[in-house]
DNA sequence: GTGGAATGTCAACGGCCGTTGGCCTACAAT
DNA sequence: ATTGTAGGCCAACGGCCGTTGACATTCCAC
């Protein structure tokens, strides 16, 4: 079969993002992604150059955080996580893989440093205790996906997206807002 | 060199501790774990017959849940989980390897099922919301070590462990009693 | 002191991995 | 119709892995 080049490299970095989602970073190899995307493994060396490169590429992803009103911020983030989770993933490609994989650590580092400490000084013009506060937010949130979608704790995960947000909304909104 | 049966294994299991917990399931190579050891491979077959009999043993882990006021049951949670996680490597070993290796999720759960859910059943006396319940402590408490051990967010690696307890507490003891 | 079990070493196996270089083959421009 | 090029395939490499079986060494019981 025969797809132009844009096309080749849209379909290899699909299936490089389900298997790094599913498998981490070890496990998801060149040789399972090829077959995936029904290629030679060589050609994902010529459109990416190195398993190391593909993987930069497949973790690329952005949180999208909305605006938020301060007295709500705690329930919009809970409710704007669980959804992102399960529309992008991103977020799992850097879990899955971050646990075992240094570059990947630093990447959800530069993310949450990057993308949810700037809302937590927004919401609350309290620039000294942000970085600590929004790391509280992070360590909630990223404990949900763990035990809800990673570990998949039976409680975790028979529970509705509603229940979800009421138990976590005033954990997040402490930590926002003291 | 020459040594007992009996202390060969303990030192084969204790590198393999190490190991698991730092690298992970994959990464943790036996001959990795032999080199440790000072002592060749073969002996690590000899003594745990596979890789993942090796691991199972590995993994061998006792939350040792104490006793707990209903009251203070939020800040004691929190202080002995940080307490616990520095002491012992078997969570470490867990948490590094239950995100790419199913049978070590399943420990997991069984572990929070067996341990965290009769603790939170005896301090509510609520057996219908108890696993929910438990499954959010215990989805901040991994969040927690996520992010302060492995992930090494800045700010939370910073913190001191009464700052962390003073943030948590409350969250813990709101999951637990309502 | 000699035999045998326990402890430990060594070399090799088959398998899977990332990566490489050469070789086809379809297509578009001439 | 010819040719250049871009997309794709194949076979192979060196390396590391878990695992195995044969071989060496130490120790203890008799």
């Amino acid at each position: 079969m025969r797809r132009s080049s844009a096309e080749t490299k849209a379909v290899i970095l699909a299936a490089a993002r389900e298997r790094f989602a599913a498998d981490g970073y070890d496990k998801a190899t060149i040789r399972a992604i090829a077959a995936d995307a029904r290629i030679d493994p060589a050609m994902v060396m010529r459109y990416f150059g190195t398993k190391e490169k593909l993987f930069a590429a497949a973790a690329e992803f952005d949180l999208e955080l909305p605006e938020l009103a301060p007295d709500q911020a705690g329930a919009g983030l809970v409710r704007h996580f669980l959804r992102k989770w399960e529309a992008d993933e991103g977020l799992q490609v850097l879990l899955r893989t971050g646990v075992t994989n240094e570059a990947a650590a630093e990447r959800m580092r530069t993310i949450f440093g990057g993308q949810v400490m700037p809302l937590v000084i927004g919401l609350t013009g309290d620039p000294e205790r942000a970085p600590l506060r929004a790391s509280l937010v992070a360590s909630q949130l990223l404990g949900l996906a763990l035990s809800r979608y990673i570990l998949k704790f039976p409680p975790m995960v028979a529970a509705t997206e509603e229940e979800l947000i009421a138990w976590l909304s005033p954990t997040v909104q402490r930590y926002l807002t003291e």
